[in-house]
DNA sequence: CGGACAATTGATCTACCTCAAAATTGGTGG
DNA sequence: CCACCAATTTTGAGGTAGATCAATTGTCCG
């Protein structure tokens, strides 16, 4: 039963908070009342730099986005993807600093929230503070995750685990199901976000689809074989603290 | 001038969040009189284990403990190094379960505070509240640090890089100076945090010591160039978000 | 003085990288 | 509908940073 919220842009941003927490009514009213900018942005243009100091937060409505850090010679560290319903610069409403960039990965729409509005909104909704702060905590959750993964996961475990992970965190906002999801990123945008080459990318997921494991064809991914995948990356959700499925 | 609350073990927080933000004198006292539990542990106990459901946080007042995972094999990531002043379990305030585990890696005292108690004094303090939100931010920020450690730099880089941040912590909070602090972990733990094997870490270390980069005899860690350092690990301080300095 | 743990050394191995070229794909304009 | 361009994927060949395994040495401390 669609009401008439689901046609608001800002219902991208509820979708995403009740699939990691539970909002009241007043806390819905007051989300979709947000004040907020949106523009659309072609693909691999920055939103945010580091060292920036910004003024409001962006919550991406449509496409894709990444954070990320770069260093001499060229290297890049990803150090996130994000979907619709995330706001991935949340963190500037208490660090008033950037310390990385964010920038688009496909084209992307992004309504853009001035931190003021998010501190009246959280000073009056001392409940939606608290789950804002989850939504930055289940983030770093997923940085610790990633960081295992870097530190001591295999390229084929790493490749499988983010899988894993991107197809829940897209099932849990209603833009995946059936283990297919959208995955509209290049191999040397997964390599830099899993410290591998974009030709070691390739080899393995050669192999993963040798395996029958996967299907990955344009901007597509479907786990063949999604126990398998999560056996041999060690995948526990538990890290991704999400409460419940959306309706969808 | 040294005040009465120097000698409440709670102090150590105080100078902690005073290090990333600044408390008002209510805020100040509103911490001192938390509940808490003291214990002291022996070196590499678990404090919290992956999956617990903690009701309480752990507050470091003395020695060091860390974050890790561990996977098949024997494989572990430390994910953080923490000392005193530090909780390292702030997030299981609105994370209900652990996702990692917390131990000692040192002889470490510990203060308990019921989550209860927290709760009230960020209903009470929305100012205390968002310090504690922004501790856990950087704390992302640090984990984001690593990823880029982990993922894009040489064994060399990390470790230098490593080393420079953990001074500049211990520094704010007034346990460390003069290019020098303590670092009472052993090769096979830095190597887990840094992805590396004890093996290497200890040829890498052998190779700073000879270019006169550092000293690092037992438990102790001199920075002999930190320009050097800096530039080599291409460490930007930015991601700590420090505040200012701790008066000591 | 002994026992346990940590650091160090040596030898060998390999997962993944780099560089460079070729093939494929998807979008665009004619 | 096709030809074309740019971006992406794929393939090949060779190289290396760091892993592994197995001693050996050093250090701390009761």
């Amino acid at each position: 039963m669609p009401s008439a919220s689901d046609h608001h842009s800002l219902y991208v941003l509820i979708r995403k908070l009740e699939s990691i927490a539970t909002l009241s009514t007043e806390e819905r009213q007051a989300i979709l009342s947000l004040p907020a900018k949106t523009r659309v942005l072609p693909p691999r243009q920055d939103i945010v730099r580091d060292g920036d100091k910004p003024s409001q937060c962006c919550l991406l409505l449509d496409g894709w986005a990444c954070r990320y850090k770069l260093l001499s010679q060229g290297r890049r560290q990803i150090l996130s993807f994000h979907v619709p319903g995330d706001i991935p610069d949340l963190q500037s409403l208490h660090l008033h600093t950037m310390d990385h960039s964010l920038g688009t990965l496909t084209e992307a729409t992004i309504a853009f929230i001035p931190h003021e509005s998010l501190r009246e909104l959280t000073a009056r909704f001392p409940g939606l503070a608290a789950i804002l702060w989850r939504d930055t905590l289940i983030d770093a959750a997923i940085f610790r995750e990633w960081m295992v993964g870097l530190g001591r996961r295999s390229a084929s475990e790493r490749i499988a685990h983010v899988f894993c992970e991107m197809y829940l965190k897209l099932e849990a906002v209603g833009l995946a199901g059936d283990h297919r999801c959208p995955l509209p990123i290049t191999q040397t945008d997964l390599g830099d976000a899993l410290g591998l080459s974009n030709v070691h990318v390739n080899r393995v997921l050669q192999e993963m689809r040798g395996k029958g494991l996967i299907t990955l064809r344009g901007s597509a991914l479907v786990i063949e074989a999604w126990d398998e995948l999560n056996r041999v990356s060690e995948f526990d959700p538990t890290y991704l603290h999400l409460e419940k499925r959306a309706a969808g």
